[in-house]
RNA sequence: UCCGGAGUGGCUCAAUGGCAGAGCGGGUGGCUGUUAACCACUAGGUUGUAGGUUCGAAUCCUAUCUCCGGAGCCA
């Protein structure tokens, strides 16, 4: 291993000489004294050029070096009770590996155009680089939450013959000589994986052309699909509740310093503990209709009705038990009532929308192909999965998180394009 | 696709019919405890594009392009 220390780990050597290699974020100069933000991709820290404790030559180095050269850095580790992290270098000597030319990224506010122009620079920033760390935290929770729960890892693939559901909007490709389309879920294909191996999930990206311009839609994200044989909507929505609070106690657990770059208030995320209240589509039209909402029994529930249902919990909400005919085809029947199907969106509070949509799957040959034919879908492409209900047919459900919702939530992002390092939105295919 | 908003220096914005400006960033100088440090000086402009109205247009009109976020749809 190389003799340099990566910065997080600055803590465990008070008072001792290190070095470290990383970048300068930001100099402040003054007379005979300067201070240099250190930055090496693991955490920030100050460092302190003082004229009586290094050669001439370093300390002149205030006027060469510029924000993100990058340096190595040999110092005393000290106790600063004013910083952030409650520790400073006191620099002995720095060595310049490369100066930067001007930085474009100034330490000031920038338009989202601008920045996102400059994504590949501006990941170096504080809070892209923090929103980063809790990205990878709450996508290993997600393997860590599965694989310690008899689940298996079965990846679907980017390639898809045809629509799944029909009504989303797909990017097709060109396939050698034919036609292939971007999925938009794995889900079809973890439902023939579960009847294999019980319990599984995927977790990759999935593309969706709709020309949504909003801040909760990009057209390639993430999502994680957990699927399982067995289980009815009941034992979906406990999973899915499960799901969602070991992420957000995993975040705290593990991103604090993180959280605190994002100026997070935790209080809201602590608040997140089972049991989520659970209400039905019914409940919520009720609901809808109390805070005077123009609605009726079988509308959709769009953009300004989630919010109005979430706000009165601190919690994220599941709301349950939707007419059929707002939901898609593979969506298992109510056997009390046929208008409803038993599917499942989770609400995140504070506004952050759907991180969920999950429901118990038909099982039954005859139902799911009377749902083929009158949404007009092509039944020839569905034979591969109409034969999961042939050969030894059980009741199955699974769901979708989507991961950059739930990490804009956790975060609290305005823009879910902050959750994702390299954003694909409709106007933005660069860098 | 529809509705709304915005395009002015590298960046963020001001100037609402009358000399295109400020802050940040860049450059020069000053300061021994700064926290997006501060202070002084300095360089930097075809006001998205094309037309029009006017003595005069960043500003008003027409067209067009780009971007933004909201609806629909959804993770």
């Amino acid at each position: 291993m190389p003799e340099y220390i990566l910065a997080k780990h600055l803590s465990k050597h008070l008072n001792e000489e290190v070095i470290l290699k990383g970048w300068v974020y930001n100099i402040r100069k003054s007379g005979k004294i300067w201070f240099l933000v250190f930055r090496d991709g693991t955490e920030f820290v100050q460092c302190v050029v003082l004229m009586n404790e290094v050669s001439g030559e370093v300390f002149e180095l205030k006027t060469t070096l510029t924000q993100e050269s990058s340096v190595m850095i040999r110092g005393i580790v000290q106790e600063a009770p004013r910083q952030e992290n409650g520790i400073e270098i006191l620099v002995k000597d720095i060595e310049v590996i490369h100066i930067a030319e001007e930085y474009p990224i100034a330490l000031k506010e920038h338009g989202v155009d601008f920045l996102l122009d400059n994504r590949h620079l501006w990941l170096r920033s504080r809070q892209p680089y923090a929103i980063m760390k809790v990205r990878a935290e709450v996508e290993q929770a997600c393997r860590d939450f599965f694989n310690e729960r008899d689940f298996t890892l079965v990846d679907s693939p980017m390639f898809t013959p045809n629509a799944a559901e029909g009504s989303t909007t797909l990017f097709e490709t060109q396939y050698f000589d034919r036609k292939a389309y971007l999925t938009q879920s794995g889900q079809l294909y973890s439902e023939a994986a579960i009847m294999a191996l019980n319990r599984t999930y995927c977790f990759g990206p999935c593309f969706r052309a709709e020309k949504s311009k909003t801040r909760r839609h990009l057209t390639e994200f993430w999502m994680v699909e957990p699927e399982m044989a067995f289980f009815d909507i009941h034992d979906d929505m406990a999973l899915a509740e499960e799901f969602v609070e070991y992420l957000v106690q995993r975040a705290l657990k593990n991103c604090r310093r993180e959280l605190e770059i994002l100026e997070r208030d935790i209080s809201k995320l602590e608040a997140v503990k089972r049991p989520f209240p659970r209400i039905t589509y019914d409940d919520a039209i009720a609901v809808l209709k109390r805070k005077g909402f123009d609605i009726a029994w079988g509308d959709d529930l769009g953009a300004p009705h989630e919010p109005a249902v979430s706000e009165d919990y601190d919690r994220p909400v599941m709301i349950w038990r939707w007419p059929a005919a707002s939901k898609a085809f593979y969506m298992k029947r109510d056997p009390e009532d046929e208008r409803y199907v038993m599917g499942v969106d989770v609400i995140a509070p504070e506004g952050h929308g759907e991180i969920i949509g999950g429901s118990q799957r038909e099982e039954d040959i005859k139902v799911l192909l009377e749902r083929i034919d009158r949404e007009q879908l092509p039944v020839d492409d569905f034979q591969w999965f109409l034969d999961i209900r042939r050969y030894g047919s059980v009741p199955h459900s699974g769901f979708g998180l989507g991961l950059e919702r739930t990490v804009g939530w956790i975060c609290g992002t305005h823009h879910i394009r902050e959750c994702i390092p390299w954003p694909r939105t409709m106007a933005r295919l660069k860098p």
